[in-house]
DNA sequence: TTCATTTGAGACATTGATGTCTCAAAATTA
DNA sequence: TAATTTTGAGACATCAATGTCTCAAATGAA
């Protein structure tokens, strides 16, 4: 079935990013081919485990590529980079898990390359005022990092829907849990789909006033 | 140097949080016993990874006690429960990372309650009014508890200093990544109003402003 | 059809972690 | 001090996963 490589890494990531353990059977049943076609896609377990983890820089490093996160107004380049990178969430998964991978040189430097444009984002997003100060950029990425991670997981045990997934993630990373004071109706029902596309009604901000008396100790 | 079954279990922790697959050799230097001590201690691999486990649940669910998020509003209740969890979060986070605990029928029940207990908290917030109900109770749990074991990561490999940890995800997690525009007065922002660039679906940016911590030392 | 290539299934050796043992050194207690 | 207990270091045996092979079956091309 999966006779192309990154089909197959694709697959090991299902398995391997739940179980790191996994062994080399399984995974290569869960890519539908005999272990010793996966033997000979891929000399060893260690070279396996080093190619889903380039796979997965690599898909979030295009998906930093096409949100074109280095351009343009912070909050939009992150919207985008949500919906970039929500597909590939599984193989974030994997990183974020997988870390016994950071004693490779070309994995590492790959990955604090993302981490900087990452890191650029937010930053840049503060200098421009659309993101908070008191928290830290570093901090902001790695929690961005991590709840894609979590969307990940949780779309493959079947705890969050697909189509949920980029707006759940965009509205709490970037709005929080807590409600706030109706502005206008705003924030509709459901999202569905895509929260990039856009939705021609909603173009009006309106602002409103801080959060009203209900003050809590 | 630790002879107590739970000291030697967080010292484990500091070590498979990270790599799931460090020998025995490794958890008993980072303990600093031997590792014939260890299998006195814990008969085998399966059996400390299953009461590290367990250790981490037992704390999570004393977390939740100590923070009572059965009480009581259900925004101040999941600020308490940052500042009980915060110093458990690598427990939190080897229990995020090492999903082949969840054959083990203790552990699973136990943490299903632990996450029902969390799940009703989000779902009482929502009935209140205090959370959003655009997102699901059960992403909110999900989520928090990625963030939960995000702290604990970027705690061990010193990327967050423990005084800013409560602080960095109660904030993120209830307010959001994005910046709100000031109450009271004069805007400091730039592009942060600008109706023109931004993303259609935006989701109100009517607001709060979050204030810091109200519950920090 | 025939030939060439790839795949799958299994056998086999290797490797390395684990489980189990012993005994000397250290620690604790009387 | 002497006696008891605990610990550490190491030496094995065991066992499971991996790496490597062969060969028949399947696939695809000519």
């Amino acid at each position: 079935m999966a006779t192309d490589r990154d089909t197959v890494l694709e697959a090991a990531v299902g398995v391997l990013s739940r179980r790191p353990t996994a062994h080399l059977d399984e995974i290569a049943r869960a890519a539908g081919i005999s272990r010793a076609t996966l033997h000979r896609l891929f000399p060893g377990r260690e070279a396996l485990i080093r190619e889903v983890g380039l796979l997965g820089l690599r898909r979030f490093a295009a998906a930093l590529d096409t949100a074109g996160v280095e351009e343009g107004d912070a909050e939009p380049a992150l919207r985008r980079l949500v919906d970039a990178s929500v597909p590939d969430a599984m193989l974030c998964a994997f990183l974020a898990g997988e870390n016994q991978l950071y004693d490779n040189d070309e994995i590492n430097d790959l990955w604090e390359l993302q981490i900087a444009r990452l890191h650029a984002l937010f930053l840049r997003g503060q200098q421009q005022g659309a993101f908070r100060i008191e928290l830290s950029a570093a901090w902001l990425s790695e929690a961005f990092f991590d709840l894609v991670a979590g969307v990940g997981w949780a779309i493959q045990d079947g705890r969050l829907a697909p189509r949920d997934a980029a707006f759940s993630l965009a509205e709490l990373f970037l709005g929080g849990a807590l409600r706030r004071p109706e502005a206008t109706g705003a924030t509709a029902g459901h999202s569905t789909a895509d929260p990039g596309t856009t939705d021609p009604l909603t173009s009006d901000r309106s602002t409103t006033d801080c959060r009203p008396d209900t003050d809590k100790p």
